[in-house]
DNA sequence: GCACATATTGCGTGTGACGCAATTTCAGGT
DNA sequence: ACCTGAAATTGCGTCACACGCAATATGTGC
């Protein structure tokens, strides 16, 4: 990777940090508040720059989940060969969101915000593509002719997002972990249907 | 239903039927020549009149698969009790979504257009929350404390979604209910697990 | 230390979203 | 048929944002 692209992911995330950290200071009702100048402000850039990197403080303030799922896939590549579809998911998906354990802050922000909602999906299914590759390639089903990979990666994604809504709930002090698995195990199955 | 508010029905259709259309005019690669102005004209109210009802072009041109998708709920509940539950999921999403066939232009325009992108992730999750209680009810589970209700209805509006992107593709004759028979029967599982 | 690609910035413009208050519309009762 | 009041529509003003463009600053690689 070469050094001005380093340099640039360091705005981004800074950038990305200073957004998530302003929206978090004025909780989900008051997300308006949060200007375009006090995210760049906060960033050390100008608001012009603010915008090369993102086009809208959604974006920047959900681009750590955004980059976390596109994450996903790879994680399920580096599962040893031989292990089963389910284990080998579930293992992938908490090693990838629990090490470290998530941000309650910040997840309940992009969560439970409203006016982030479309940006938090958008989020989360941002793992679909990647993951149904790395699905594709494990099971060996061609993804162009079978909806399996692609179904299979959306039912992941939307587990992990639910289990989240669910782990943020007050009165929840168990690890992530377990509900992550909980709720994983409820659809995804070992192998394709009939193999 | 009160008089008024079929009024406000009625006019509200207008305005999302006027911006889908305009929107399916112009293309994915234009949807930013598609004004407020000309949704408003086109459907025969004031500007403002048009942000009463929306707040935002996104919303409008995405708003009816969002109320095809708020329907997910209770046309599983329209199903016969004893059916199980996969056969259920099947039957009331096919009936839903292929009567009648879906309009390829509306959703072709909705589903691939990346700015359009947020708005339609929400559209088909706003099945999620309807179509979760009727699992639970239908289960008996309890979906305050198990997981499988929230999670199999995210990962039914996942395969729908799948689904309809997949039966979009260019040399896809076939009818839909067959693609989201594939796609559905890919995730949900007959009763939920251990029982 | 130089040169050039690249990132940053400032400015200007067009558009959108929305609060507010005036006005129109119309359903329901007399 | 008319009145009345609630609710919808509308116009206006304001503020913030996204982005194109061109100038400038930065720092990498030679």
């Amino acid at each position: 990777m070469d050094l001005r692209a380093r340099n640039k992911q360091v705005t981004r995330e800074a950038i990305s940090h200073a957004a998530l950290r302003l929206a978090i200071e004025q909780g989900p009702s008051g997300l308006a508040l949060v200007r375009v100048t006090d995210i760049a402000t906060a960033a050390g850039v100008s608001p012009r720059t603010y915008n090369n990197y993102f086009s809208s403080r959604e974006e920047a303030i959900c681009s750590f989940q955004a980059d976390q799922s596109r994450r996903v896939g790879q994680a399920l590549r580096a599962r040893p060969d031989g292990e089963p579809l389910d284990r080998a998911v579930i293992a992938a998906v908490i090693e990838l969101y629990t090490d470290p354990e998530p941000d309650r802050a910040g997840l309940g922000m992009i969560m439970s915000t409203p006016e982030l909602e479309g940006e938090a999906l958008k989020a989360f299914s941002m793992a679909e593509g990647p993951l149904a590759e790395a699905i594709a390639a494990r099971t060996g089903i061609d993804p162009g002719r079978d909806l399996f990979p692609a179904v299979t990666a959306a039912a992941v994604a939307g587990a992990i997002r639910v289990a989240g809504r669910y782990w943020l709930q007050p009165g929840n002090s168990g690890p992530f972990a377990d509900v992550l698995r909980g709720a994983l195990s409820c659809v995804i199955p070992a192998a394709p249907r009939g193999q």
